[in-house]
DNA sequence: GTAGCTATCAGTAACGATTATCATTACTGA
DNA sequence: TCAGTAATGATAATCGTTACTGATAGCTAC
């Protein structure tokens, strides 16, 4: 009933949180609960996709949709573009200024009120270059 | 055994197709199971996917990915950007010339092979703006 | 501190989209 | 026409994610 708008501190969400912000890949689900099973080892799928949810709808953690099957989460909730590997699906950070401009000329277009944009990258990373 | 690099051409695939070119949505899989059942009422969705994933992989169509939710088909097999509505999901094409330069720019970005990139804007459709 | 409320938890079943399997059908080139 | 085989229809399996359950544990007020 009373809009929840708390969110309560635990173990669980803090070590998710944790585990995002010290790694510069850019894990799914999956891998960020293998990861956090090595501090919390009981801790179940279920909470990590329920804080990651809760994590990325208060803008605390970035959700990388469209990521080619499993989706893939950001400890870093600043706007910036991502480059993403064609081979192993890979995501890494691109350092460019987002373009703020494009949002405005894109809203001229017909019907439509464009209020982001998303700009990924397509390639092969260091190491598929190399494994072919 | 010979290559043959040819797709057979058959009754199924030149409907899905013809579907695809001539509607202007961006329909899921499911919406051009439904459109083709029309006129081939026992096509297989299993079919469906089948020829969407080999016309895009032969570059005839485009698949629009969206993990997390549903692909989405597009005729059009010209590079063009995409708006997505964040309310319904409905994908519109926008007339902006593709940003050829930008891959150039992130090529410097280290140790990736910039080949291509996807641009998309998230917005409110006309209908969405109208409906709250 | 502790009592009570309830968000969150672990565990697991269910879900939706997609892919794989398999026996049968039907293009295609000889 | 015929053989070879890609493609089909039907359906089962897979995969990522979400929903449900009773139990647990933050938080607040006393």
């Amino acid at each position: 009933m009373t809009h929840s708008s708390t969110h309560r501190s635990t173990k669980q969400r803090q070590v998710i949180l944790d585990v995002l912000q010290h790694t510069k890949s850019h894990p799914t689900a999956d891998e960020v609960y293998q990861l956090v099973r090595k501090k919390i080892p009981r801790i179940s799928l279920g909470t990590i996709y329920r804080n990651l949810e809760k994590l990325s709808a208060s803008g605390t953690i970035t959700k990388i949709e469209n990521a080619g099957g499993q989706n893939r989460y950001d400890g870093d909730a600043a706007p910036h573009y991502h480059a993403r590997c064609c081979e192993c699906g890979k995501i890494k950070d691109v350092e460019l200024d987002p373009i703020k401009e494009i949002n405005q000329v894109a809203c001229e277009i017909e019907q439509f009120n464009i209020t982001d944009h998303k700009l990924e990258f397509i390639g092969l990373c260091h190491h598929c270059q190399h494994s072919n």
